[in-house]
Order: C-alpha cells, then structure tokens, then sequence
DNA sequence: TATGAATGAGCTTTCATTCAT
DNA sequence: CATGAATGAAAGCTCATTCAT
C-alpha cells in the first residue's frame, strides 16, 4: 500500500477520458450502495460496463480509484467554491463563507452515502490528503479570502486561521449531511457553521463579546 | 452487522477480564502499527498471547474489538473530562472549555497513531456514533455546561450548540493530532481550538461585523 | 475417525444412566432441527444441561453421539417387532411382515426428521452397520421367521431371503416416512411394501395370494 | 442452501468443459479415497490441477461439487437404462427390469466407494433428490415401462407401483454392492432383486416365474 | 467426577491482480 | 489496447477436544 495513487498513465484521448469517468463513476455507485467492505474491483468493472483489465489499464490498484474520487470530489468543492465567489465579488466576508458553507451542503446532500464512504473510509489509506493538489487549491483560496478581510479579524496567523477554518467547516459539514445526520433543522444547522466560523473570525474585539 | 459491540460474554471473574483487556491491548497495538487493512484476528490473538479462540470467546467478530476499542477511548475521554471539571467547579465557560480541549489533546498524544485508526477507520462499521453510551455521556455533560452558563451565550438552541461544539471540537483536535496533524505549532493550535468555541458561543451577534 | 464408536465406560450406576440418556435425547433434538452440519458437541452439552466435558465423559467423541443414537433406534425397533410378534404367536408369515410393516411405520412417524438424519447422515462413519447387536439381533429374529414358514417359501437361500426382506423393508419405509416422504397415500404405500415383500417370498404358488 | 447446483456460469467452450469434467473427477476422487469429511475444497482443487479459486468460479461452495456428481450419477444410470432397453424392444417386463438390474449392479461395481459416499453422504443436504432431472426422467421411464406391460400387471397404482420398484431397486442394489456389500454371491443376490421386483408386479400368479 | 475456558488446526470462501489470447 | 479466466495468498471463524480447577 506505500504506492501513490497515481493513474497508470495520463488519458488525454477522449475515448480513454470516457473509461477513466465511467470507471469513477462506477466506483461511486458500488461504493454508496454497498460501502467500502462490499466494493470489489470486478463489481466496479461489471458496472462500468468494462473489464476488470481495463480498470487496471488506468489504475494502479483499488485505493487508488477511491483516491481518484475523492480528488474529483474535491475538484468539484473548489469549482463550487469558485463559482460562488464569482458571483459575489465584493462583498464581506461572512457573507462569503455563508455562501461557501451552503454551496457546500447542498453539493454534498446530493449523494450523502458516497460522501460518508468517502469521508470515513478513505482517510485510511496512507495517502496523506494534503497531498490533494484540490485540497491545496481549496486551502489558498480560503487563505486568500482571509488575507483580503485581514483588517477586520481577529485572529493574527492567517495560515493557521485558514487551518482552523476549513478543518471546522469541513468536519461539520461532513457531521451534518452524512448519515445519520444532525439531530438538527439542516438550515438551523447550517446557521451554526456560519455562525462558529464568524465567531471565530470576528469573534474578540466586540466590547460586549466578554 | 448492526449490533456487534456486545462481548460474547459478559467477564465478571478478573481472569476474563485480564483476558479482554490484553486482547483489546493487542488490538490496539497491531492496530497502530498495521492500519485496519493490515489487522487481523490471528495476529491479534498472537500477539495478546491468547488463541484466536479466546479471542471469538469474548469477541463475536473481528469489527466488534474495533468497537470495543472505541468506546472504551470514549469512556477515557469522558473521564477526563469529568476529571478535569470536577478540578474547577465554579469557573468561567471559556476558562472549563480550554481545560476540557488542553486535557483531549493532552489525552490523544499519548498514542497518535491509534487514533487515527479509530477515528478514520472505524466508522465505516455501520455502528452509529451516538449509540455509544460513553458518547452520549460525553453530549449530555457539554449540554449541562453550557445551561449553565446560559446566559452569556448567543446560540439559543443549546442542543444545536453542544453538538456544534462537540463536533468540531473533536474533529479538531483529531485533525491537530492524528498524523500528518498541524502544520502549526500546538499551542497555537490549541488556541485556536478555544478561540473558536468561544467566539461561537460568546460571539457573533454584532451586526457590524464586517 | 478409526477408532470404534464405544462408549468409554459402561454406565451401570443410575445417575449415570440418566445422564447418558439425557446427552442421547439431547443429540437427537439436535440433530432433528438442525442436521448434521448443524449439530455441535457444545450445543448437546447445552441442550442436555451438562458440560462438555460430561460429555466426552461417556462418549469418546462426536460421532459416537449419533452412533449410539443409531443403535439405541435400532433396539427400539428390535422390542417393536418382539412385542407385535409375541401377540400373534401362530400366524400367517404375511400376517407377521404386515404386522412388523405397520408396527415400524408407526414407530417412524414420531421424529421423521431425526430418522432423516440418522439414515441419511450415519452411515457415513465408518461403523459398519453390521456391527450392531441390535441390527443382528433383528436380522436373526428375520431369518428365524423365515425357517418357521420354509414350506411356503419360494426362495430356498434363507439368509439371502432374510438380507433382501429387510433391507428392501426398512428401505422402503425410510423412503415413505423420511421427508419429502412417499408421493403417494401412506396406506397404499404400506400395503404396497407388504405386497412386494410377500411377492417375493411366495412367489406364485398362492393363487389366492392378492 | 436450498437451490445449490447450478454452477455459476454455463460452461460452453471446451477449455471450461474439460475445466469443470477435471474438477468433477478429482471430487469423486478425493471422495471415494477419503470421505466426505475428508474431503476440502484446496483438495479437490490441488487434485484437479486448478487452483482454489477457478473451483468457486464454477461451482458456488463444495456442497455443489457432489451436487453435480450426484446428478452426474443419475444422467449415467438413465443413460445405461436406455441403452439396455433399446436393445430389447420387445421383450418381457421380467426381462427389462433383470437388464436394467444387470446393467446398474455393473455399473456401480466400478467405482463402489465413491457410491458409497455419493449414496450415503450426499443426501444430506437438503437437495430433495426428485427435485434432479436425471431421476425424474428415470422414473418416468420406468412407469412407461409398467404402462407398457399394464396387463400382466397386479399392481394397479402404475405410479405406486413405479415408486416401489425404483426405490427397492436402488436400495437393493446400493446394499448389495456398497461396502461392505451382500454377504452373499453378487450372481444370487442379483437373481433375488430381479425376483422380488417381478413378485411384486407379477403377484405370483405365474406358475412358471421361478 | 464435573466443569467450561482455552486451544488451534483447519476449512470455506473472497478478491486483487496477472497475463495469455 | 481490451479481455476475463485463472490464480492463490490470506482471512475470518468454527468446533472437537483437552485439562486445570
């Protein structure tokens, strides 16, 4: 298990593009329906409708299609995040991560089961996710924000801010929409996370905040 | 699978028990060192110096050691904590709140690596969270903390807030711990931790934050 | 699986006797609801209210269980064909098949699953079926009768008249009895196996033999 | 267990036929030699010249591999019955039924032991054995035969009367020839089946049937 | 004698991975 | 490149049997 999962080869032609996208997808569906303990590389074959060769044709080995996932899930949380911001170009900053924060949940109350796969059982593979160029990609961008709203917040250490920031607001989000869930209102819920995270930002300087 | 963390047997006489708990000690141990994927029930009972027999005798399958484990770490957490409250009774909030995550992270590092095979690996067992009773106990004492502090907190809806609360607590400490853990010294991390609880609880509702 | 079915000591002491006994009707409750694959020393054990250990106390090992069951049957089926045959002492041979038919279809009725299993499952230790006093005995009590009628009879080779009316008879009353059972109405069965038997043993000379 | 022997994939091509004929042999191999009990799957496996694992892709769990000999069995006695008949189109039913005997006792003469293990220990699983379409088509062959010769007949049930003949023919010829077989001349004990079956169906009123 | 905790060989079955076609 | 039959290591779990108490 010490290999990285790198796809065997770069697929730049479509017809390989197509495989490659039908396989993840494949790997999705087996794996929201029957976890992690019940995927196995042929299932995920036959469901992709190739053999399992071809599978091993662009992939290493079976983490590495787990690994796959969740770098496309992470694309896809950046992509969100970016499309968001996009929109709102200058507005505040709670304003901001309110609008990442349900960007977020709603993405992820798409396919919950998955997540939640995604989300438990894939950490345990050795790869260590910040190796995820998505995930860097989220974590500067976060940064960023950060430092453009630098005047207004409390905490002094942005790279650390930036840390807290998205372990919180990730975990939460993960906590709130994979099963079974909060025990909670989801728009209640969703409240909080911004809530937590303006806190945190915002949180001292206010005279009445004790 | 859905009720797996009732022990065979219930061990009363202090030989059984010296046996479960040097089973769920090797567990642990080959746990640690080999991941989820790399444990098996043989190579537990080895190294317990027990026969995989004995290991079926109070274990009815080899996810439920997991469980075991598991809450047992809750059980440890929930004493400490209680330790800790119990060293300072009429103290601020804020001042309980630190104490309670300066004792967790103390706790965690003690054996990181265990950790991240509990926390990442395990729940992938359909075993829900909450039906732990140590877990609950954990949740009730948060929600008692924060009645009685009442009246200086923003958050309104105090099981929403204790479940904020404890979440991202707990999720990160675990992302400050477990390996690869911060990138950012501990104590500032530490910090962090508190400053987010509290900004949350004591926080937010300034208009004006900008 | 060389060693004889013997019962490590001849229980002549009472509570031993009960206590065999109990271990015996323990096997064939057992063995009737959940066959052999299903049956295991511990759940006899169980089932009979005593330890394992008491277990191999009087039976030097599992298959001596089903053993002792097969010829504790057998015996039964030995005082069966007595008791019918002391009260119709001066009788007609076909009198006497009948009565003997009827006597063991009746006796077979009462735990067909548990003949099931005994029939189906046992012969496969390697006990020759031979060796039993009990199946000797009914085998002698055959030939005897036979001697009794040899004017009437057509086959002259009593011990091969003897062999062949009772395998033919038992066989064909496990084939009625032992589930799925006969397709057929269980009298007609009956009457059919008595007719065959006697076919065979007078041949034609009868011509009131219908 | 209830719908075991259907192997997991039609074997069309050659290589799989030889494939699945190779496994076959090497069960009854190992069966004959060493029992049911002794009988495991890595060894039938091994025997055969195929790993493990090309054993479960085509047969579901080891109780189909005797599954699958039993029917085996069955297809070849059907096949001998039909062979021995097409070479006496018409003759009498006294000597239709002595060839079929001839025919079965030589062909369970080849191999006695593994009849002895496919007729003593395979019943066991709960297969009904008229479920096997190979005795179904021997027994419907077998009441077409009584139809044929209805007239000379006693019994009038030709169903019944079916019924009794193949399950006293079968049981009559598996004592005679399984170990430890017919304490008497296979040639005696060969005669006594064939005359007790035309007992039974002739009744005996023929003056010249000895 | 009775007990039943402990043993551990051994079995069935799975599934990631390979490679001849 | 694609295929999928074949591989075989490996793992979870059972249960007949023993023996210290």
């Amino acid at each position: 298990m010490p290999d990285l999962p790198q796809p065997r080869r770069i697929p730049r032609q479509s017809r390989s593009r197509a495989l490659v996208d039908s396989i993840l997808e494949a790997t999705a569906h087996v794996l929201s329906e029957r976890g992690y303990a019940g995927t196995n590389t042929n299932l995920v074959a036959e469901r992709a409708g190739v053999s399992v060769g071809s599978v091993y044709q662009y992939f290493p080995n079976k983490d590495s299609l787990i690994s796959a996932l969740h770098e496309r899930h992470a694309t896809e949380m950046h992509a969100a995040m970016e499309a968001v911001l996009a929109g709102m170009p200058s507005q505040g900053l709670r304003a901001q991560l309110a609008a990442i924060v349900r960007a977020w949940m709603a993405a992820h109350q798409i396919a919950p089961e998955l997540h939640r796969v995604l989300e438990k059982e894939f950490p345990f593979f050795d790869a260590p996710p910040d190796q995820s160029p998505a995930d860097q990609s989220i974590y500067a961008r976060v940064h960023q924000l950060l430092e453009a709203h630098r005047d207004g917040l409390v905490p002094q250490d942005l790279s650390l801010a930036a840390w807290v920031v998205l372990q919180s607001m990730e975990s939460l989000i993960h906590a709130a929409i994979i099963p079974p869930g909060t025990p909670h209102p989801i728009e209640k819920t969703e409240q909080a996370i911004i809530d937590m995270l303006t806190g945190y930002l915002h949180g001292g300087q206010q005279p009445d905040s004790r």
